[in-house]
DNA sequence: TTAGAAGCTTACAATTTTGTTAGAAATGGG
DNA sequence: CCCATTTCTAACAAAATTGTAAGCTTCTAA
């Protein structure tokens, strides 16, 4: 999430496994820890920071500014400065994220059937 | 993917994250670097250890061998032994992980327009 | 004048993930 | 006996991600 060294053998892996497909690509942009909770959050309405900070438990300022930062230039989020004092900055999904949360009532029903499944055999 | 510290507030946050629902429960058991990989070369028939490998350029054994672990711990793919010198294991999905490929599809082509969106703005 | 709000950033430390290299076990072939 | 094969594992190192603590800016209210 910081810094990367491009060079690394980790940094080719990642970025080969990213060109390999659609779905590779888009998991890429999903992968940090808490921007999946961030865009379903903002599914419902846009937010400011502080109140995406406040609804979500335990996340840092950092991760959260970091994660916004990185989705926006990945196109998922857009963000909407005001010039006020102090500072207002709402967060939205952009239209194409919209279309993404379609795809999560399915995986979410998935992973919640897989889940039931799993524990059901841990018996 | 090695140890983990169960009580850091890492690990804390990564099993809050993995109860909140479904969709965060399946992009957990789906995170490793290669699984996703390893999944799709399996959609199309079993594969034995080595032709995983060969298939996926630049995975390493010891990556392949804790993917396919951990996947087998967490129902996404079937580990079959046959009693025989030299070994061979075969790995196959389960049946639960076949639904999770025609959610892929959707994840596939939300990724290949998005990507479109992304370079086209780049200019 | 001191404090507080909002939205960040910086420096650093802890933890986790990934990669590298070597090698183990069992057996058949030469 | 020596080597190759297959499916891993162990020890270690490198790199990436995440978390912690503090501070910055600009104004307004107390």
């Amino acid at each position: 999430m910081g810094k990367r060294k491009i060079s690394s053998t980790n940094t080719k892996n990642r970025d080969y496994l990213k060109n390999e497909c659609g779905t590779m690509y888009a998991l890429t942009l999903l992968a940090g820890r808490w921007k999946m909770t961030i865009l379903h959050k903002l599914s419902k309405n846009e937010l400011r920071f502080t109140e995406l900070k406040n609804c979500i438990p335990n996340i840092s300022d950092r991760m959260l500014s970091l994660h916004l930062k990185e989705m926006e230039n990945d196109g998922l989020v857009e963000r909407i400065v005001f010039a006020e004092v102090p500072p207002k900055v709402e967060y939205k999904l952009t239209e194409s994220t919209q279309d993404l949360i379609a795809i999560w009532d399915k995986l979410d029903t998935w992973g919640n059937k897989h889940r039931a499944i799993q524990e059901s055999e841990i018996q």
